[in-house]
DNA sequence: AGCACGCCGACT
DNA sequence: GTCGGCGTGCTC
């Protein structure tokens, strides 16, 4: 028997499989996807590597062919199908086979088992209740309390008999030499803490008739054809209940389900309601998991004991054997897309997961990506909605100002008036604001204050970025122009970049409202989780009357008393540059809007413009997806920009700059020369958004074709060039694929 | 990644 | 003559 291994060096020229010989003693052990270790190189160093495909005759020459030395028995076996999308995920993202596989990896090593030692006693009732009496007698209080509490309990954990009844390990080790106590030793998972703040019921909520339709539209779907579900439902329409249903009945046939949830959620507030519905078939997998809890997640699952995962985008690969359901909940949201190699997309990758393991997919967001949506409208996936918000709450009020008018009549604060006297009346009645700015995508981009003019890309239809050197440059093409002092529109002089930070319009607000308790949120002052957590819930409990943050404040939390919400500078983010701009806009208003009137009172959004007519912001502000949709569909035709087209980003770091730009032509050329389709486009190659990071030099060359299979072949090729060619050295090189 | 092989200069 | 510098190439 031989075995085809990849060795555990992410390096790109041992990205191959090797074949090894499977020793006798072994035979029954190596199985597909586990972790070996193999003599590896001239000094034949114990390295691991792991099995990709077992086979019974030798590639090459038998006498080169070293043997397995042992299979590695505390790490854990990657299933066959997991190993599967491993392949995949390397093939759709360009990363190395060893690098696709650790990601889908659970977890590294099985970490030692923890144990607890308990305490009983070991004779009879009558012996323990003479023993409680005597060792009062004696003022032996410790041993007393300990009697006392094994009378009533008759059994008590050696962490609380040492912790709380304050025993010393040596006494109860003599009493147990004695004869009186018996210790044993039992295995325990390492569970984390879960506060019970609320009590676990088996709530059940009816669902109302439009969930009930989307129910049962899904289940006909999984009957039928079973392709992917896009859920595309308003915020607060319910769609948890949604899930809970179909979950029920998943878990009912006895297989299992993951539901993915952005990393940003991950506050206990949805966590929750899964708990008080499903207990303790649900693990939470996060993160700040110690590596034993992990473990111990690991073996329940193995166990069966656990049948439901929530977690964020690493949460896909749990190892379930027998996977039913997979949810991937806001599937718009950012935190899904993998910033390591492989660079996955969480809502991809699970829907090719689904096809895999034969589970089903649930894609569910109040503001679909683009991509997604157009898959529900092309047929790829079965597109359900929910337009009604859940329990009677209306939809908020959006009022859209054009700040250019009120700079023209005077106004030039970050306010408009109507934001002020909203702000104003609304806090005299003892309710709470919540003011947004758009800071997304914010890399310098150059708009007029007075007609709203963005200087843009003659070719590209994205904003050009103004740069240190004061030229203004397109990141996609790479075409610059000098910095402009008058408005190439309306000649003004009021041209320049949104400057304000959250700081800034803290210091604003705190002047202008003097009694009013104002929190902030951003970068810098949540550099932990735990302050995140902690200013949320205080603005959550009335502390106070005023959340002033960027996106992070409008992201799935319910503040019953907001009824009003400001968006400041809600075009930063449509000029961004690239073509994603004007759909992070529509999702961050839209998410923005929808914190407002969440409870019994009726809310209102405010929505700061410059381009009060521009169809993205109008869409938003009507609350209106499709014809946002239609809009942005049409512009992405028109350029060829994804779903409509394919998109190859090539990233290329170095410390050199004249060296970054000699490869990248070099590159560039070398595209050229095998491209086969005459309507793959080359842009490029031009200075990255940030053209230098820590010293290191970046730019960018971007393909542009109808078919990603020839954008991942052309990206193959170029792989390949860049590895027999030693120039590329010094420079490192990351793939993005849009499709 | 790591290690050997190999082809040049510096030194006992 | 030999020791060792690191450039080049291979690893089942």
């Amino acid at each position: 028997m031989y075995a085809d291994v990849i060795v555990n060096i992410s390096a790109s020229g041992l990205d191959r499989s090797f074949q090894y010989r499977v020793p006798e003693e072994l035979s029954g052990q190596v199985s597909e996807g586990c972790r070996v270790k193999i003599p590896f190189g001239q000094g034949s160093r114990c390295t691991d590597g792991y099995v990709i495909a077992l086979d019974d005759a030798p590639k090459i020459e038998e006498s080169r062919i070293k043997d397995i030395l042992a299979v590695d028995d505390r790490a854990v076996t990657v299933e066959h199908r997991l190993m599967q999308l491993a392949a995949w995920l390397r093939k759709t993202y360009g990363s190395t086979m060893i690098a696709a596989i650790k990601t889908v990896m659970p977890v590294k090593v099985k970490s030692r088992e923890k144990t607890e030692r308990s305490i009983s006693f070991a004779g009879t009732e009558e012996e323990l209740a003479a023993l409680c009496e005597e060792c009062t007698r004696k003022h032996q209080t410790a041993r007393a309390r300990l009697f006392y509490y094994l009378s009533q309990y008759r059994i008590i954990s050696w962490r609380e008999a040492v912790g709380s009844l304050k025993l010393t390990a040596a006494d109860l080790r003599k009493l147990q030499e004695k004869g009186l106590l018996t210790v044993s030793e039992n295995t325990v998972y390492r569970i984390p803490k879960m506060d019970t703040e609320e009590a676990v019921t088996a709530e059940k909520p009816a669902l109302n008739p439009e969930q009930q339709l989307v129910v049962d539209g899904i289940l006909t779907e999984w009957e039928e054809r079973d392709r992917p579900c896009l859920i595309h439902g308003v915020t607060g329409s319910g769609k948890t209940h949604v899930y809970m249903e179909l979950m029920e009945r998943v878990l009912a046939e006895g297989k299992d389900c993951i539901l993915l949830i952005p990393e940003i959620s991950l506050t206990w507030q949805t966590v929750r309601r899964f708990y008080a519905r499903f207990g303790d078939r649900i693990c939470v997998l996060h993160s700040r998991l110690s590596a034993g809890e992990r473990s111990d997640l690991l073996s329940r699952i193995e166990a069966g004991e656990v049948k439901l995962v929530i977690g964020p985008r690493s949460a896909l690969f749990a190892p379930f054997k027998q996977l039913g359901l997979i949810i991937v909940d806001e599937e718009h949201e950012s935190s899904y897309a993998s910033e390591l190699s492989p660079r996955y997309h969480a809502a991809e990758t699970a829907v090719m997961r689904g096809k895999i393991e034969n589970a089903h997919v649930i894609l569910g967001s109040a503001t679909p990506q683009v991509e997604s949506f157009y898959k529900g409208r092309e047929g790829e996936y079965a597109l359900f909605r929910l337009q009604k918000r859940y329990g009677g709450a209306l939809l908020p009020e959006v009022e859209v100002v054009d700040m250019r008018r009120e700079l023209a009549e005077g106004n030039r604060s970050i306010f408009s008036r109507r934001l002020y006297t909203e702000m104003s009346e609304r806090l005299a009645k003892g309710q709470q604001v919540m003011l947004f700015l758009n800071r997304r995508g914010h890399t310098g981009f150059i708009s007029c204050r007075s007609c709203g003019h963005v200087v843009k890309c003659p070719h590209c239809d994205v904003a050009l970025t103004l740069h240190r050197n004061g030229k203004l440059i397109c990141h996609y093409c790479g075409y610059s122009t000098p910095e402009m002092k008058h408005c190439p529109s309306c000649g003004s002089s009021y041209i320049g970049g949104f400057k304000a930070g959250t700081q800034q319009v803290e210091d604003l607000v705190k002047k202008a409202f003097p009694e009013a308790g104002v929190l902030r949120m951003d970068g810098d002052s949540t550099k932990d989780r735990d302050s995140y957590a902690r200013i949320l819930s205080d603005f959550a409990r009335g502390k106070a009357d005023i959340l002033i943050g960027t996106q992070m404040i409008v992201k799935g939390h319910d503040f019953p008393n907001v009824t009003l919400v400001g968006i400041l500078a809600a075009d930063t983010s449509l000029f961004a540059a690239d073509y994603r701009g004007g759909e992070r806009t529509f999702q961050l208003i839209s998410q923005a809007a929808g914190r407002a009137g969440r409870g019994r009172l009726p809310g209102l959004a405010v929505i700061q413009t410059y381009h009060p007519e521009n169809p993205v912001i109008l869409s938003a502000a009507a609350g209106d997806y499709d014809s946002f949709f239609e809009n942005e569909m049409a512009a992405r035709s028109l350029m060829g920009y994804p779903p409509a087209g394919a998109l190859l980003e090539i990233h290329a770091g170095c410390k050199n700059e004249e060296q970054l730009t000699v490869a990248m032509n070099y590159m560039k050329s070398y595209l050229e020369r095998i491209r086969r389709d005459g309507r793959t486009v080359i842009l490029g190659p031009s200075p990255e958004n940030i053209s230098k990071i820590k010293d290191i030099y970046r730019g960018v060359i971007y393909l542009k074709g109808s078919s990603l299979a020839e954008l991942i072949r052309l990206r193959s090729g170029l792989e390949k060039y860049i590895r027999i060619n030693k120039g590329f050295d010094q420079i490192t090189v990351v793939y993005n694929t849009e499709k």
